[in-house]
DNA sequence: GTGGTCTAGACCACA
DNA sequence: GTGGTCTAGACCACT
């Protein structure tokens, strides 16, 4: 519990291309307030070593969401979230930034599930069922 | 109802190769029961016609199925669900198929929410109050 | 004898689609041991420059046995070949998997001399009569 | 020893398309004498019904092999195996003709074997050990 | 009318 | 520089 706000889980086999789930994970952290406006990220380095990741991996993740306004890096510094970052998207506050993004993602597991023959109602049924497995192949940070 | 039984649904914007989503859909199809063994799938052109993609990207998603051993191809005739294709990867039983799939999908989903803040607990309620919406910008077939 | 371990010989004439044939002498060089899992293949573009053939022609070859296994790819990096590769097929081991194909060759090589009216005790004394021609019209890398 | 001169053998799931394995039959049966100018070849129909394929598929191979004048069809009497038949291709003579095909088949397997890692000098050796096996998935007339 | 093969070329993702 | 995805279109193989 004493690691960094945003912990990195990484599966370098399930298609989405790494950067992309870099990318994903902080912009979950933010939407979810773990990490806040102001907060420092790992450096591009500790960040490389910690998921045994090319550098230049992270720092595209890093760069495109500076692009975006999220980010910000102070050279000599390191990499910051921007003031602006809750705003992702065309969301106007920060709550709706959060519900956007959970309302998409309840959405496409709604629609894979209904896919695969089940009903809506017997999601929350599913879900209590449901025990943590273990991981397939994954490399977390801590 | 009254429809195929496979019904496409893809999402162009969203990252994911078409091609991919179309063996997804497929696949999940499968899974479900609601495609059996033997029956015919749609023909790459109708597909192609109906989703307003190129025919080659459909015959991309059909061949991949075909490698693997799901689909089978007599050409002049059109393309079949294989005898076999209910044993999705390692599975030994159509219905230890459907429940690793489901238990897969039900995994991440538990995850992405956590990362945005929200506990195991919380979910069943979510879905309950959860309202289909009309997708952004999805092409389907029917 | 320092060229690379695959080389590749296409008889654009012979019927065979060409990228069966590139599928075909990737499996044989595997078999034989010439190409060892861990090895990288020549480059997409690099072979298609050699047999001057379209590098999607490569690409679905390549594509093909990634997706049985015996292939992966590294985007960025090239494509190698994969550490369970040698077990072809439903092949327990590299002897045995080389050995059924030795086997599968030779049997439909008696069975056309056969149809051509060849006695399976002719045959040895036609092979060791026999003079490598130049082939047709083929194309070869080196 | 009773049946037709020509036995045909054909492997639907090897790749080779049926009508171009009827095809080859045919000439190889003529070219090594089994088959003589002037004899009546099977019916389509009762070819059709021996082989358990569409009638269209022989259809194909016996008008192929009229166009190039290897077959000759009597309308309402039957299809024939025309008088030029043994010079097939560029041939000069009868001997000639089944020469190459000869050289043509043993030399994609040597070059099958080379590429497996068996040299020539191996062969011989290797075809005295062959004992015919199991088909594997064939459907033979009588 | 099925699906299969191949080409040409554009643009993207990744190291 | 790698490979990946998609399009457009030509021509072939087969029923």
């Amino acid at each position: 519990m004493a690691g960094p706000a945003v912990s990195f889980t990484l599966n370098p086999a399930n298609g989405v291309p790494i950067y992309r789930q870099i990318i994903q994970q902080i912009e979950y952290a933010i939407l979810s307030g773990r990490v806040q406006p102001g907060d420092r990220l790992p450096t591009i380095r500790s960040l490389a070593v910690d998921l045994k990741i090319n550098p230049n991996t992270i720092a595209r993740a890093y760069g495109e969401l500076e692009i975006r306004g999220i980010l910000a890096t102070q050279v000599g510094s390191g990499t910051y979230v921007s003031d602006k970052a809750p705003l992702l998207g065309e969301a106007v506050s920060a709550e709706e930034g959060l519900s956007r993004k959970i309302q998409e993602v309840l959405g496409s597991f709604v629609q894979d599930m209904k896919a695969l023959g089940l009903d809506k109602a017997e999601l929350p049924e599913l879900i209590r069922g449901y025990r943590e497995g273990e991981a397939d192949d994954v490399q977390k940070t801590e």
